[in-house]
DNA sequence: ATATCAATCAATCAAATAATTGAATATTGT
DNA sequence: ACAATATTCAATTATTTGATTGATTGATAT
């Protein structure tokens, strides 16, 4: 019978939409998504769920508006339903780096290179990369290199990187970036390649902030 | 015994953080920090909710990160942390009205008179302002208004109207702001003042997203 | 038609969350 | 010291949420 103030009943939507997000494996699937268009089973693949239990977890989060789906034969495929995804997880990081003691301590745990590997930003690799003396290197796998990736950028997967050693310009300094900034596979990358003496840093952050920030990319 | 992958490690934080603003009334409360710095018992009080679990809820807010507590006497005051907050709430409200059904359907049921009203962006409210040949007025209470404004507001809730019609510069365009988008202070005031013959319109959102914005105002 | 595969659904159990109540703390004023 | 006030804490109950399992649907290929 009570029928309630329409703000009230438009916070209980926004709250449903904030709900989907938060779950530790929902953001890790969100996170594969911001590389690009994929289905359930590679999801579940590369996030170590079962399948039943992430095609429940993808249809939460497209209720919610978070992402949408698309048939193809037997495949569905889900993407981002709204570049506004990448600003709601870039305020959720923003705001645990900042005031999360925990996120401070796991960052000073696993990624204390982190300084000493002096990160590029967007746009001091963007002018380099006009003047062409830098080798970008994506470290992702193939197929989230496939769905979208930088201007000129070669993928090198950390398993693929003994094979293709002989291949790269040993004069140009790297750059090397995956799928975010604590995304562990251009930490990685750059290290093996320090420690075979190239000339390497990691990007910033990863491929969804390049493309948010519509700066130019390859799709 | 099994370290864990520190991506997964910082993604239950981040979805510590999303848990926090995952509720109707959580949600409330943020909107109500938005408009300053405030004390649990107020708090309660504008939002409906008992002491003891309105102080459960910023608690909770707070061991999260998106809100921190200052105590003066016997009272805590509580404020958000960060402006990235705000950043998050307009992320969920975009998605929501974007790709969310309920929220349009909400809209359309008690906004409907929106589109009638034509809302003046931050832009073109301010150009206006420089003319000086706008009157702006707040329609929050009191101490929201003393929390900061924008400059040369006056201040007048719904219940004050009457009172200070006379007082009123018939010849100015009136243009009425609150919280927010979806706060309906504004919305009724405009209609009040067209009803007694005023040119009148809405600003698009509120106090919290001038001041993000980084305009002029008065603290 | 039948087998195969991707994805979803339905049912279950375990765990986490929210609201309520009354007691407990901390600060101020008398 | 004592009472009053603002806030927090602790315990309880009802509800919601998440993972798992196995069955089911829908599309393709033989």
């Amino acid at each position: 019978m009570s029928s309630e103030s329409p703000k009230r009943l438009l916070f209980r939507q926004f709250a449903a939409v904030a709900k989907a997000v938060a779950h530790e494996h929902r953001l890790e699937l969100l996170e594969a998504l911001a590389q690009g268009e994929r289905n359930v089973e590679l999801l579940a693949n590369r996030t170590g769920m079962s399948v039943a239990n992430t095609s429940q977890h993808l249809q939460q989060m497209r209720r919610a508006g978070l992402i949408e789906s698309r048939r193809e034969g037997k495949f569905t495929f889900y993407r981002l339903s709204d570049p506004a995804v990448l600003d709601l997880l870039a305020a959720l990081t923003r705001i645990g780096e900042r005031h999360v003691g925990e996120v401070d301590k796991i960052v000073r745990t696993y990624f204390l290179s982190r300084d000493e590997l002096e990160p590029v930003s967007r746009s001091e690799l963007l002018a380099r990369m006009k003047d062409g003396d830098v080798l970008v290197i994506d470290v992702r796998p193939q197929d989230e290199f496939a769905s979208g990736h930088l201007p000129n950028a070669i993928n090198i997967p950390l398993e693929e990187l003994e094979a293709q050693l002989a291949t790269l310009d040993t004069k140009k300094e790297i750059v090397a970036y995956c799928r975010g900034a604590y995304c562990v596979l251009s930490f990685d990358m750059v290290e093996r390649l320090r420690a075979r003496g190239f000339k390497a840093r990691r990007l910033e952050d990863g491929w969804p902030e390049w493309q948010a920030a519509g700066l130019p990319v390859v799709v």
